[in-house]
DNA sequence: AACATCCGCAACCGCCTAGTG
DNA sequence: GCACTAGGCGGTTGCGGATGT
């Protein structure tokens, strides 16, 4: 070996750039299937171009189940700057306080937000105001609410609105253990994440002392509450949506996602109305260049049946079963 | 309308650390 | 204790959309 440290993966042979979303798809169906032991050996088993680190920080920052995704909160802003004065830069202890949000995303948000608030806030401290910091990140409108994935929480934490319809099932035991949800008109909610804000809301409501005991104890028990359906992407579902209704390229990997979709998410029709067809084009993603198949893993393995599935705690919207009313 | 600038965020880079032999 | 590997982490970059001129 020569001087230097080796680099993790040839970049002569990876590709580099936003992910397309079939590589998205192929990295989570190969993540469901089986796992992600090794990050280095995956990219190659799954058939993508990309460098193990890659394929982690994919995973770890956009393509996890439990991601929360949309805007913070200015409950969640004023977490991260109390931790952050608790831990400094430390962005994956911070984190590890607030499920459902990355390192990366919560590092994003300080270098982008945070830091100019705290600095604005502290040059006018002399004006005595020291009320909630206004969240400029925070989207208010409610008629949000699978793209920002924002879903106002009623007493009863059940949402219906319109078309969307989440069913929630309280254990009448009070353990919170059971989550039912549902897919109608072809709109999908995440219902672990309702649960998720309850949890959060009063979890946040205990943090008015900021007691990092407290956190810890809440976090440990969050693990136990929630099992988290998996988040629909609304890039990811856009571009499937619009699968087919455009050229006819690359046809074939199409067909195929369309049959992960199906029978992988549980989703049959149409996943969303397209305010603007000229949003066909989801933002970031590049066209995906084929991948060599004699490289690639059969992508037909990962169309498997649910009772083959045994993600543990990460779980697909997997197909309904008889009764269409799954239990989580 | 065209261009310049700003801003947010996904992705990359390289160092650190833990695990293993 | 040392060498090596892989995963994790924090800092940074660069693209693309938003906003300003």
């Amino acid at each position: 070996m020569g001087k230097g440290r080796a680099p993790c993966c040839d970049k002569s042979q990876v590709k580099r750039g936003p992910w397309s979303p079939a590589e998205d798809l192929k990295l989570i169906a190969f993540v469901q299937k089986f796992g992600h032991e090794n990050w280095r050996s995956l990219p190659k088993q799954a058939g993508l171009q990309r460098c193990g680190k890659s394929c982690r920080l994919r995973w770890i920052n956009y393509l996890r189940p439990d991601l929360k995704r949309g805007n913070f909160t200015v409950e969640e802003e004023e977490t991260i700057i109390k931790l952050h004065e608790a831990f400094g830069n430390k962005w994956s202890k911070i984190a590890s306080y607030m499920p459902g949000r990355t390192d990366n995303e919560i590092k994003n948000v300080w270098n982008t937000h945070l830091k100019k608030k705290l600095v604005i806030k502290n040059s006018d401290s002399t004006s005595g105001d020291e009320s909630k910091l206004e969240s400029s990140i925070t989207s208010p409108s409610s008629s949000e609410s699978i793209l920002s994935n924002e879903v106002p929480i009623k007493d009863s934490e059940k949402q219906v609105s319109n078309n969307e319809l989440v069913i929630v099932n309280e254990d009448p035991k009070g353990s919170s253990n059971s989550l039912s949800y549902s897919i109608e008109s072809n709109k999908i909610l995440n219902s672990a994440e309702i649960v998720d804000n309850k949890i959060e809301q009063q979890h946040l409501s205990s943090l008015e002392s900021y007691d990092i005991d407290k956190i810890l104890e809440d976090m440990e028990n969050l693990d136990s509450l929630i099992e988290i359906p998996w988040e629909s992407d609304y890039d990811l579902w856009n571009f499937i949506d619009n699968i087919g209704s455009n050229d006819q390229s690359n046809v074939g990997e199409e067909s195929v996602i369309q049959d992960v979709v199906e029978n992988e998410f549980g989703v049959v029709g149409e996943i969303k109305e397209s305010k603007n067809k000229e949003e066909v084009q989801p933002k970031n993603y590049e066209v995906e260049q084929e991948i060599d198949p004699h490289e690639a893993f059969d992508f037909n393995d990962i169309i498997m049946s649910d009772s083959e599935l045994d993600f543990g705690n990460i779980q697909l919207w997997s197909t309904f079963s008889e009764n269409n009313s799954p239990n989580v």
